[in-house]
DNA sequence: AGATTGACCGTGT
DNA sequence: GACACGGCCAATC
């Protein structure tokens, strides 16, 4: 079990219509600040289908890229097709911040 | 094992 | 609000 490892495991447990930033992934893998690690582990991902890493955004809502599709415009897409409100190409965390738990 | 890069984050200008 | 700098962690060459 590494870190790369319950990264993807945290971000299968993100709930549709709801994001966590980098940040918040790393913390709950008990790294907190390895939210680049966190971010390569996304790039690194060998598991798309067990791991919606288009619900991992930036600490701003913002998004820096997305190893699939059109990259970062169909991460917007889906996020909006998930139900998560968005700000002018950034995700409002104010509302679509996923807790980490149970809500 | 050493050096470099990357889907980051916070602060300052 | 946009651009620049340093620090952080992990993976890759």
């Amino acid at each position: 079990m590494s870190f790369t490892d319950r990264v993807y495991e945290i971000v299968a447990g993100i709930p549709a219509g709801k994001v966590a930033t980098y940040g918040q992934v790393a913390a709950l893998a008990g790294q907190p600040g390895a939210a680049r690690a966190v971010g390569n582990a996304m790039k690194h991902n060998e598991h798309p289908e067990r791991v919606p890493c288009h619900r991992v955004v930036g600490s701003d809502g913002s998004m820096h890229g997305y190893a699939f599709g059109e990259g970062t415009v169909t991460k917007q897409a889906m996020l909006q097709r998930e139900g998560v409100v968005m700000l002018g190409g950034r995700v409002e965390l104010a509302r679509s911040r996923w807790d980490g738990a149970g809500n």
